[in-house]
Order: C-alpha cells, then structure tokens, then sequence
DNA sequence: AAGCTGATTGTTAGCGCTAACGTGAGGAGG
DNA sequence: CCTCCTCACGTTAGCGCTAACAATCAGCTT
C-alpha cells in the first residue's frame, strides 16, 4: 500500500491514526484528555501529574513512571490555553515587523523565528502594512492580549524606538536594527560600520570621489549608512557631497543610475542595498558606462543573487541568522533574570566581487 | 518638547501613558481590569458585560451605554487567553511554512498574513527548516496545543499533501500550493498555465528547440512547470527532451548555463524561477552568448528585480496576494459553515521584457 | 385578576491548569 | 518515646471568561 509514498512520509500514517483517535473531529464521543484523566489512570492526583509535565523535584521515581506510563498510553498532552491563563506566559513571543517584502526585514524575521524556535519559543507575527502609530498600538494591544512572553519589533523607521521607549508594554521588548535604551533592548547589524568597510574599500583602490545612492533617510539603516560613507570619506579628507536618495528599489537605482550616467561626477558610488545596485548596473550598462572599468559600484546586503549580477556585486554581508540569534539572547535573558535592557551587535562583513576596480 | 519628533510619533505619548498606567510592570499595585471590575463600576453582572462585548442582542440600550463607558473608564481589554480556554477558539491560524529563503514562499506567507489580519485573525508561524515528518507532526502540534482555529500549510514539496490527507488536527486545513482533496482545501497558482504562457510565447516567436531549467522534481511547482513546458511543447509537435534539474538558485542557474552555452542545442530556454534565470544570464554573458539574439530566456516569478536584469527579463508572474487571500477564503469558509474542502486557483501572467525574441 | 409571553438580567458551573497550603509517613535527634 | 523535620503527595482555590439555565418584570391576553 505505501508502494507510491515517499519514504519520509510514510511514517506519518502511523501518527496520522494517533492523531484520528482522540482528533476533536471525531466530535460526539472522544474529548482530549486532561490532567484528571491521566491522574485516575495512573491513580494519583491531577497535581502529581503537574508535578511530573514540569519537572518538580519532589516526585519519587516509581510514581513518575507511572504517570509517565499513563501520559503515553492516553496520548497525553497540556493544554497550552489553560496554563497560560494561569501562568500568564505562553512560550510564545511576538514579532512585529514592516516592510516584509524587503530582503533585509524579511530575513531579520527569519533569523529571529529561527532563533526563537531553537530556544522553545513560538512566534506569533504581525506585519505592519503602514507604519503609523494606530498600527503599532494595535499591534502591541494583540501581543499583550495573546499573552506573549515577550515582543521583537522589526521596524526599521527611525522613529520606532522613540514610540516603545514610552510604550511600556509589560514585557521585554528587543527592537532589532537599533541600539535600544533603559528600556528597550538592541540588537543590530552595525550598519555604520558596513559603510566604512565599503567606502574604505573604494578608497584603498584609489577612488577620489565616491557617491552614495541612499536609502529612505526615515529608515535607520538608511540613515547610518549614509553617516558612515560620509564619515569615512572626511575622515579620509574627501568629499561627501554627493549623495542621492532612492527607495530602496531596484527601479528607483535605475532612475538614479540614469543621471548618474549623464553627469559622471564619481568613479565609485556606494550603493544602500544590493537591489539599487541592481538598478544602477542596468543604467549605466544602457548608457555605455562599464563596471568596473569606467565607475565602481559596491551595494549592501549581500543577497544570495547578488554574485550572479553584470558584473557580479562587490557589497557588503549582514548575517541575519547571527541577528537573530543575538536578538533571542538578549529576549532570554529579560526573560529570565528579568534583566534591565541591552545590546548586542553583530559585524558586517566585506565581500568582494568583480564590480569595484582602481580608477582609471 | 515634540520639535524633533516626527508627527505621526506624537500620538504615541499619549497612548503610552494609558499603557503604563494598568501595565504590568507596575506590579505591586495595579492589576488589569476584568470583568468583574467592569460589571461592578457599571452596577450590572459580569456576564452582562460579557454580553455586551460579545454583541448579543438582549441588552438595553441603557446599559450597553453604561457597561460601554465603564469600559472605556478602566481601559479595560478582554483576556483573550481565558476566552480561549472556554470557546476553544483563539482568533489565530497558524501557517507551517518551509523555504522561506525562496522568494515563492516568503510572499505566500506575507500574502497570508495580510489576508488574515484583513480578515481579523492572528497569525503564528513555524517555519520548518528541514521537511521531515517529525517536524511537520511537531509543528502540527505544537499549533493544535495552541487551539489555532485554522491551520494554512505552505511546504511546497509533493508529499506534504499526502501527510495532511491522513494527518487530520481536527481544524480546517488549507494547503497553498495544492489543489487539495476531500479533507484539505487547496489554493494554488496554477503553475502548469504559468508554464504553458511561458512556452506558448516563445513557440509563437518561433522557437522550436526550447528546453527546460526545471526546479527541484520534490517540489510541486518544480514537477508542475516542468510537465507545463512539456505538455505545450508535445501538443505542438515539438520536442522535449531538454530538461536539466536545477535547486532554484542563481548558483544552479549559472552552472546549468555554462553547460547550455556550450551547447548551444536550443534556441530558447524556459527557467524554473527567474533566480536560476539571473544565474543563467550571467553564464551566457560570460560565454559571450547573446539574449535574445542568440538564446531566449523566461523565468517564472516576476520579482521585483526581474525588470532590471541584463537583458530585462520575460517573465511569468505569481500574485501571492491574490493566493493569500484566496487562501483565507477557504479559510473562513471551513471556519465559518464547516464545510468540506474546496479548491481555489490563481491565474498566472505572462510579463514579456528584453530576454525573448524570435530565433535568429 | 390570573396567566402567559418575551425581553432583560443574574446565577451557577465549568474550561484545564498551577500555586499555595495541608497532611501523613518515615527518619533523625534529643 | 516524643518532637521536629523532610519528603511525597493530596486538597483547595482560583486564573477570566462563556454557556446554560434561572429569575425578574413589563405588557399582553383571556
């Protein structure tokens, strides 16, 4: 009968028929179990059975296996809903996060889920559509209502660590992408440092005047790396002052890239994400301006396309797992000791690629 | 004191002195309002508030008006885990998700999570990192442990639907990306059309030795497209024994299109996913092949990006909102009047740029 | 006036779990 | 031998809510 299943999936008919049995579908008869039940069959009380699901120490080994048996055999498992109601935690922590259709927000949130999930925790989300005030209150209120043990905000406006720093929700709150404050945990990408890493890079190679193709500067990405490439380039006695603000789009690197094309200003431009990178190779390809030979370009982000561009993308790698990561650390820790707020940052790391050479 | 915050910021002052106020992190004192507290400020029982934040008929316009401002006096917010406990009904659905690297998958999710939200719900998520039965029977679980109203399934590989048909968790079930069964809804993209759109435009150009980048054959849309590109070219009398197997990514793409350059057996090649396609633009320009001139090319997605490739791409797209919602519809139905399965599919679009002309 | 009806409100009993306290057996110490 | 303590377990009381039933009262009918 298994002959056209794959082998993987074959052992799921057997938990297919445990799942059946005491399935709230089979309505009329079956009711899952409980404590109580596991208790008569084991014949201790309901708080034994609690005792032995959480691990207490003052359970003797011969009744510990007897509940353990009867959890087994009646398939057993706590109701979440009813612990939480007592406990008021939930093993479960929530995301709020924008702009999700972006490469850097969308694996922010994959870092973290994966973290969370590694450390026992769910992750409940909720994406913003629009970053307004109504939208984060709302999303909060939810989280708070569904009980979460703590919040993650993914929300790379600038103005969203002013919001929670007065919005004391009750539980640890880490913002991802900034530094955080007494009361908000950080953790970030150190994004001023990526900039310096690109800009000293175009430096080293003997570019004079490099540019930078920006970010939204409501973005707090946008906006420190665009303070690093300016930094690093009057640290280095050059010029800063050309600078153009685009979307974040591959179209809006494009349209940049096309004036850019005209007026030749720069022999390096530092580009905010790979996808406006993106944007500018195509222009000044369509305008006849050859990468690297004629113009430098490095982007940012290091998506996993960006070493199959025309030319390949030298840009700059942000590990979005180790964020993750690092951003769970620091929730685990408000969670435990309770602990006031912290930081963490995680180090850019140079890639190089075929799009950046010495200037002619 | 506002001059540097942004405008849509300031309102949040405000609300955060309501949070701080009953928040929880003011422990010794305050305790959030309930009911009880409700019924007693407004002279009435508890479960006459109730009835008035459940919207039942039988309350007097007197003291909803009355119950509504004491409400609104104590800030008061309804507990949604207690509420849980009794309906068993969380307003939630949980979306088991796998590959959300891949751009297909992470917009299905997104496109889910809107539609959700848009339709009232919450949304949890685990997202598998590898597709085993454990992980599917865990995740499964885990969700049922939270009393999630609904279960949405988007792991893209042919055998999940299988596991789901004999897996029933008593909740509805909607399998993105499938066409479903008498147990399980399905919603999907009509990937065999996509394909179709994709093969018919470049034999209508005039190509007659076209091959196929496929996806991996475990995936559903890999078997799905690959079978599209093979039915349209057999039902025009030609052949289509051009097939190579790629992993979905530009690396893949890249390899496959070193091998193809050398070749140089069709005129034109219908891409997987428009990464493998990125992958395979860049080997042609390196072997010196032009597209379209010499090769054409089409992918299958239409990202963002897609538009801004060297050439443009020709591409197929996918409407992950439109699956989203669509997704929730069937959703709701089963919710709602507990009904059977059902089945839902999204149409494809065929988006012609610079990659496809007729041969040479 | 007694009885019926329907609208409005109150009372009671859980949902399944944990925390706090109560109890009894057994061993240590005087 | 009695006290005191410790360990192992049981009992009780909620967490905050909804569902089911009970009660009240006005307005009718007969």
């Amino acid at each position: 009968m298994f002959a056209d299943v794959a082998p993987w999936a074959r052992g799921l008919f057997v938990v297919a028929r445990r799942f059946a049995q005491n399935s709230p579908m089979t309505k009329s008869n079956a009711r899952l179990p409980r404590l109580e039940d596991v208790a008569e069959r084991a014949g201790v009380s309901h708080q034994t059975v609690s005792r032995v699901i959480n691990n207490h120490p003052n359970v003797s080994k011969a009744t510990r296996e007897r509940v353990e048996a009867a959890i087994a055999e009646l398939g057993y498992r706590r109701n979440a809903v009813a612990r939480s109601l007592v406990t008021r935690r939930s093993q479960t922590i929530g995301v709020l996060a924008s702009e999700l259709s972006q490469y850097g927000p969308a694996n922010t949130l994959l870092g973290v889920e994966q973290a969370a999930r590694d450390a026992g925790y769910f992750v409940s989300i909720a994406a913003l559509k629009s970053v307004s005030r109504e939208a984060i209150f709302d999303a909060l209120r939810h989280f708070l209502d569904q009980a979460v043990d703590g919040i993650v905000v993914s929300v790379p406006h600038s103005e969203t660590l002013l919001a929670l720093t007065e919005l004391k929700p009750g539980v640890p709150v880490v913002a991802v992408g900034s530094l955080g404050n007494d009361a908000v945990s950080g953790a970030m990408v150190d994004q001023h440092r990526g900039a310096e890493l690109a800009v000293r890079h175009l430096i080293d190679q003997g570019h004079r005047r490099i540019g930078h193709v920006a970010g939204p500067q409501d973005w707090i990405d946008g906006t420190a790396r665009a303070e690093g490439w300016s930094e690093t380039l009057r640290a280095a006695g050059l010029d800063d002052d050309l600078l153009v603000e685009g979307d974040w789009s591959a179209g809006s690197g494009y349209e940049i890239g096309r004036k850019l094309a005209e007026e030749r200003s720069a022999t390096a431009i530092f580009v905010g994400n790979d996808q406006m990178a993106l944007g500018l190779l195509r222009a000044f390809h369509e305008a006849g301006v050859r990468v690297p030979d004629d113009v430098s370009v490095v982007g940012f982000d290091d998506q996993p396309e960006s070493g199959y561009f025309t030319p390949p993308l030298t840009t700059v790698r942000q590990d979005f797992e180790e964020l993750g990561r690092r951003c769970m650390d620091l929730m685990l820790a408000a969670v435990g000791d309770g602990e006031g707020a912290r930081t963490t940052v995680v180090e850019p790391k140079l890639v190089v690629r075929a799009s950046t050479s010495a200037p002619a």
